[in-house]
DNA sequence: TCAATCTGATTGATCCGATAAATCGGAATA
DNA sequence: TATTCCGATTTATCGGATCAATCAGATTGA
């Protein structure tokens, strides 16, 4: 029923045969016979699969199950937009921080002790790399940080989306931006949303989310908060 | 630098040759030519920018790009998790239910009065189809008064996942569910959302379309916000 | 002279077969 | 028994043939 909206007999071939993760799947001339098509056509929408992450393939091992993500859609379509799109990090941006800030409540009660232990590991991480003579951004954990907040949200769609947040980051090189003083700032705060979520204060967890978003760096540019064009040009800044 | 992101040759192609709306691309053999791959490979490329809504091709007519569009790849992984993972709907309707409160204040702000209108109309021809002797459900009214209302916000992703998210309740067949007294509910409540709106009061209509969002048709289901599963399997409906 | 029809060219769509590359399991060997 | 080799499997890539859709210009008839 859903499979009929679906227009490539491969995709639908894969929703009909319970594409479950790890199952091996018969070899292209295999499915080309049973579906009807050539083998030529079946890789056309086998790279689409493969594309969005349903399948993984290599010569002899052959073709296998991948388990369901909504990242490699998003993230290709968002690579694509950047390119097309001057303000396309702004407004997915925007997505990004309504998403934490509406599922924010949601989120943090579900959290377990081991989370708020790695929220805290992360955090000791991040000011140990800010402490140390050749200073190194605590990129990895800020990409962490937040997605270990959303993670036991379990809803596929949601966390596709936020790493996808962070594969544009990286790809707009936000990643690479070494202000000192910005990071530490950043840093404080995220120190204390843990501090709040150990306290079991999700308001003033999601208050200190909101006011770490709006932080800027010397350039006057705010990394997780989109402002608006005409500000960043006026300051120069390329994004 | 974007593009060294994306692992295609064709994709890269577009790309570098600022693919604009209604562009027209060289044949099939000059751009093999030109990347340097074979056309069978160009081709599954081709595949997946056309199936990501890049772009179109018809024999003679020859390749053109499309206006970039975040729905194509959100679409049709969401397909793809609806054929595979039974409680990928409420996931996703989760997620839209939160993208629509979170930008309610930004959305209507920028609604013009050519808006207020259409939503007017929409409201008015709903309640007309629920008036007839044969009722006709009024779903096109339905997924328009919704998109309107975050039509203004320009911003290509959340206008992306709320129109999937319409695709997907027409997918699972919500849209064909007609209980009189529930869709009677729904539009009163659009109505005084409009008014709401009209008056300038942006409060009221969002505290509207929460409480619009909670109602339940009489077999006990909430057609636009999840119930968990367990209270779904207890009143034997299949979603 | 203009409208209708036809046709060759263009170019995507689909198929088929050949070859290269990656990988594995079993046979052979030390 | 461990190591090495090799044939088989199967994906990856290429090139060519044919079909189908479409268009612009030529031809024909009114």
């Amino acid at each position: 029923m859903i499979a009929s909206q679906i227009d490539a007999e491969f995709l639908r071939y894969l929703l009909a045969h319970d594409c479950q993760p790890g199952t091996r799947l018969p070899s292209l001339d295999e499915i080309s016979a049973e579906v009807g098509i050539s083998v030529g056509k079946l890789r056309e929408q086998f790279e689409v699969a493969r594309t969005l992450g349903l399948v993984e393939a290599s010569p002899r091992k052959g073709i296998r199950c991948l388990a369901y993500d909504f990242l490699p859609a998003v993230r290709l379509s968002l690579m694509v937009a950047l390119s097309l799109q001057r303000d396309a990090f702004r407004s997915f941006a925007s997505l990004r921080i309504h998403l934490e800030t509406a599922f924010w409540d949601e989120a943090v009660v579900l959290l377990l002790p081991d989370d708020i232990a790695r929220l805290n590991e992360l955090v000791a991480r991040a000011q140990a790399k800010l402490t140390y003579d050749r200073i190194q951004i605590p990129y990895p954990e800020h990409r962490q940080f937040h997605l270990t907040i959303f993670n036991r949200l379990g809803n596929p769609f949601v966390l596709g989306l936020l790493e996808a947040y962070w594969d544009a980051y990286e790809a707009v090189e936000l990643n690479t931006y070494a202000d000192y003083a910005y990071l530490q700032e950043v840093w404080s705060y995220h120190e204390r949303i843990v501090k709040a979520l150990e306290a079991g204060d999700t308001a003033t967890g999601k208050e200190l989310l909101i006011q770490h978003m709006r932080l800027i760096d010397k350039m006057g540019v705010a990394h997780e908060l989109p402002v608006p064009m005409s500000v960043k040009q006026t300051q120069g800044v390329e994004l």
